[in-house]
RNA sequence: GGGCGCGUAGCUCAGUGGGAGAGCGCUCGCUUCACACGCGAGAGGUCGCAGGUUCGAAACCCGCCGCGCCCA
């Protein structure tokens, strides 16, 4: 496989060399979109992305990537999170792992449903008048139709997912799985059907998890309504902003301690509208400071109101129906929706004078996530799934550190919401998603993953809730329940990047899931990353109108209009929207910053021209090869230090999931480092052959460095650097290659950087010609003359007699100016360095006096302020 | 009501006990033989406010002000 793969790969790069080779000295400008596609194309034929199951699990590198829905579009939470899960696939597969990036979509019941239901009724019709067999076969052409979508975007970003398994939470094997799992909980009793209250969402017609529920914030009236005492010696009065639930009242409840009341408990008052006698009851719950202290109990469509009545053993009624409409609990009202029904019960009452206030009152109440609907609290016959036991393992996994959640602040929320955690609704009233596996004949109840024998058997139309399959993701998509090879070789899978909004949603979920059927943890590490902001500060939503589209970047077009500024964005390109978007990464939310991408194209340009430049200069034939040893040139030996230091510090924060720091580091190396520094020290020396292999050792070296980053003009310029063979993204590092650090080149090139930056911004302040050469004097610099004349513009003299106009003391070394500087201007800045040179030597000397100081400071720092004062003396004594 | 977090340069963010940093923006200079998406030199901050701990605080503790998120 690896020999078939590797002869494809080069018989194609041998072609496009030919092709772009030439071409490469006349491209002043990495242009990502003319490069980008023929690139995503190599990675896709090379197979490089579809890695055969061997070796075990610990070997390789897994990673299953959040499944989006399947009709959805990419945004920037993907982008992200796929930017994050490539740059760890691309790294581990450098270091030599099989890595696979398990890719498929999710079937999203609700929001899918929704979309198709959208599109029938523009058509005139609706999934209840084509039946349910044809909305399903309607809901598998949609799929069809916008599927492919999300999965061409992600090509796009060079996500390196394995493109030739993609899974599907309603594949054949899937489901099975699915309906196993089902089973077998049902099986252990932790799958059962209840009478419960639920979040019934009016929008999707179906009951939603505690989970889809976002508590939003509403101006209601607070109605005071007066119920009479039965025996007639008088009233109390109760708050309530839902009228219409008093119709399923069935008690009123005061705080046990609240002795206003206390002589009524026990007592009972007579329902105003209805008739019905009501018990007054004491329950702790009622907060003796809200409206007059005394509740009405409406079990049926309130969760406290239900907590309380089962306490009490009270009845349960509904006034509310699943369809949105009152209910013939009491006639006068049945048919009506709520809204009418709150007005027609306010209107009665008011004819009664049982209205003893209305008061506007603002408080949040719960909405759908999925519909925006508000939630209907009422009591519905479900399943839910018993989840204590599931959760006991699964935080015990936290704890003990075999899951480690990044950063560590989440774990606690993580085991926080485990150990409080209840039964979760999984079934919905959708026809789109897992049918549950539940038939019934009159009485009998069957459960299994076949349909039973005989006739006469009804299935159960709830499908189940769509993070129901999501839950076994990890193990699900690579075969399981079956022993697959797959599954022997990537699961347990590393890394699960996501995040935090579905931390309870999905994560604890597969946690739960996967400990129990697969007796592992799904994945090692989680990694919360934060969420991208709109550049105001807003949550990023489609609604809002705040989103950026990560293509619009990477394609460039028109802002979006959460930019104030307006215009145009550039074309980015691929690897400046992923660099940015990791240098946004963090363990807090942050605002979009374009900045940061635009630093991303730059830093692609950069690499692209430092490249092209050791191309335009190395001699022919040239092979990479660093120079060695300590007798070659001193930043050659430098460079190579300061490479091994730039790998060090990435490995240390990939490893982290210090993504913003590993790419900002990645920046600064290639400008700060490679660019500014190096680059320039050798444009006096000749190219000769071990320059020239030296130079392409460098350069080789930064592009596989850069490359879990920045795919694209990385692998663009290894193709052009001799001495490389086959893909970037296919080269797999030795162990240990290259020389480590060089303490002395280290040092050595740090007193030519600090020198010539000396030098220039005198030159600047005298106002001297950029390219004029000025004579001087170098003394102290202990061979490093050349290397600093070149690149201060100094002609060196050695003319001791000659009177200097400025003496620069630096890294302790000094040039004498011969020329250039205005002896007055001269004087000032001496004078200004002076006064600067005093003041640090004043607060040296002060912290050095100060005994506190000399008896409690650790004695490094003591020692490192001596030199320092030491140091500043020195110059100063230079100086005059 | 409970919990978590944030407030550092004009903007977006690093910095978690020992001389305030980066990118962008701004100012000045430069067609220096890879790159003007470039190069060089600069300006700009009582590190939200007020106490405390410490020889020493942007960092640690307490309070306040402002902002955000999660849970109930």
């Amino acid at each position: 496989m690896q020999h078939r793969v590797h002869a494809v790969v080069r018989r194609r790069a041998a072609l496009h060399t030919l092709r772009c080779f030439m071409s490469l000295k006349d491209r002043k400008r990495f242009e990502p979109s003319e490069v980008e596609p023929r690139i995503v194309q190599r990675w896709l034929d090379s197979g490089l992305f579809h890695p055969d199951p061997e070796g075990t699990a610990q070997e390789n590198f897994s990673i299953a990537i959040p499944p989006p829905n399947v009709t959805g579009a990419l945004h920037m939470g993907h982008a992200l999170n796929g930017s994050i899960q490539d740059t760890l696939i691309r790294y581990h597969r450098q270091r030599g792992r099989r890595s696979k990036w398990i890719l498929g979509t999710d079937h999203a019941g609700i929001a899918t449903q929704t979309q198709v239901e959208k599109r029938l009724k523009e058509q005139g019709t609706s999934r209840e008048e084509i039946g349910r067999p044809a909305f399903i076969d309607r809901t598998w052409e949609w799929r069809e139709e916008f599927g492919g979508t999300i999965i061409e975007q992600f090509k796009r970003l060079g996500a390196s997912l394995d493109y030739e398994e993609e899974r599907f939470t309603l594949d054949e094997r899937y489901v099975e799985a699915v309906l196993k799992v089902f089973v077998d909980l049902y099986n252990k009793g932790w799958i059962y059907r209840d009478n419960y209250m639920v979040n019934w969402d009016p929008g999707s017609g179906s009951a939603i998890s505690d989970l889809e529920v976002e508590e939003r914030e509403a101006h209601d009236t607070l109605f005071h309504i007066a119920y009479p005492l039965t025996d007639g010696s008088g009233e109390v009065v109760v708050a309530t902003v839902r009228p219409e639930t008093m119709l399923a009242d069935v008690a009123v409840a005061v705080h046990p301690d609240d002795e206003r009341y206390q002589h009524l408990i026990g007592q009972t008052v007579t329902l105003p509208l209805v008739g019905r006698e009501l018990p007054i009851i004491a329950d702790e719950y009622v907060k003796t400071d809200f409206g007059t202290g005394c509740l009405k109990i409406t079990p049926g469509h309130d969760p406290n109101d239900f907590e309380i009545g089962r306490r009490h053993g009270l009845p349960e009624l509904s006034a509310i129906g699943e369809d949105g409409r009152m209910t013939d609990l009491v006639p006068r009202y049945a048919g009506l929706t709520v809204a009418e029904a709150q007005e027609a019960v306010v209107a009665d009452l008011d004819a009664e004078h049982r209205i003893r206030a209305r008061d506007p009152y603002t408080h949040t109440v719960p909405f759908s996530h999925r519909s925006g609907q508000r939630i209907e609290p009422l009591i519905s016959l479900q399943w839910f799934m018993k989840m204590d036991e599931l959760a006991a393992p699964a935080i015990q996994v936290v704890r003990d550190g075999r899951v480690r959640i990044h950063p560590e602040s989440q774990s606690r929320r993580y085991v926080d919401w485990l150990e409080n955690i209840r039964p979760w609704c999984i079934s919905r009233q959708l026809w789109w998603g897992h049918q549950i596996p539940v038939w019934y004949r009159g009485d009998e109840t069957y459960v299994g993953t076949e349909p039973p024998e005989g006739d006469g058997w009804t299935r159960d139309p709830d499908v189940l809730d769509t993070w129901f399959s999501s839950a076994l993701w990890p193990f699900a998509t690579l075969g399981w329940p079956a022993d697959t090879p797959e599954l022997r070789a990537f699961y347990p899978t590393d890394v699960l990047s996501t995040a935090r909004d579905i931390l309870f949603l999905w994560v604890a979920r597969m946690v739960m899931m996967g400990l129990e059927f697969t007796g592992e943890v799904p994945f090692e590490d989680v990694y919360v990353h934060s969420v991208i902001q709109a550049p105001d500060g807003r949550r990023m939503s489609k609604s809002l109108g705040t989103g950026i589209d990560p293509l619009t970047l990477i394609d460039g077009g028109p802002r979006p209009p959460v930019f104030t500024q307006g215009g145009t964005f550039p074309s980015y390109g691929t690897d400046g929207v992923r660099f940015g978007l990791l240098a946004m990464a963090s363990t807090q939310d942050v605002r979009f910053s374009e900045e940061k991408v635009a630093q991303g194209q730059a830093l692609a340009n950069k690499l692209f021209n430092a490249t092209r430049f050791v191309l335009l200069n190395v001699q022919d034939g040239a092979a990479p090869a660093p120079a060695a040893g300590p007798e070659a040139p001193v930043e050659d030996r430098w460079i190579l230090s300061r490479l091994a230091s730039a790998k060090a510090d990435f490995a240390a924060r990939i490893d982290t999931f210090d993504f913003s720091k590993a790419a900002l580091g990645l920046y600064d190396f290639v400008y700060g480092e490679l660019c500014d520094w190096y680059l320039e020290l050798i444009k006096g020396r000749e190219f000769d052959a071990a320059l020239s292999g030296h130079l392409l050792h460098v350069v080789r070296e930064t592009l596989v460095l850069a490359h879990p980053v920045i795919p694209f003009v990385t692998e663009e310029l290894w193709e052009n650097v001799p001495g490389t063979e086959g893909l970037l993204a296919a080269y797999v590092e030795g162990p240990g290659d290259g020389p480590g650090r060089d303490e002395a080149a280290e040092r050595d090139v740090a007193r030519v950087i600090a020198t010539v930056q000396a030098v220039r911004s005198w030159r600047d302040a005298g106002g001297v010609k950029p390219g004029a050469f000025l004579r001087a004097r170098l003394d102290g610099l202990d061979g490093l003359e050349p290397l600093v004349s070149r690149l201060a513009r100094l002609t060196p003299v050695d003319d001791g007699a000659a009177e200097p106009v400025a003496v620069i003391p630096v890294a302790g070394a000094e040039v004498f100016l011969l020329e250039g500087v205005d002896p007055a201007e001269a004087a000032a800045k001496i004078e200004a360095a002076r006064r600067t040179l005093l003041a640090e030597i004043q607060r040296a000397d002060a912290k050095l006096s100060n005994p506190g100081f000399v008896d409690k400071a650790p004695a490094p720092v003591v020692e490192a302020e001596r030199a320092k004062l030491e140091r500043l003396r020195a110059e100063l004594e230079a100086l005059e």
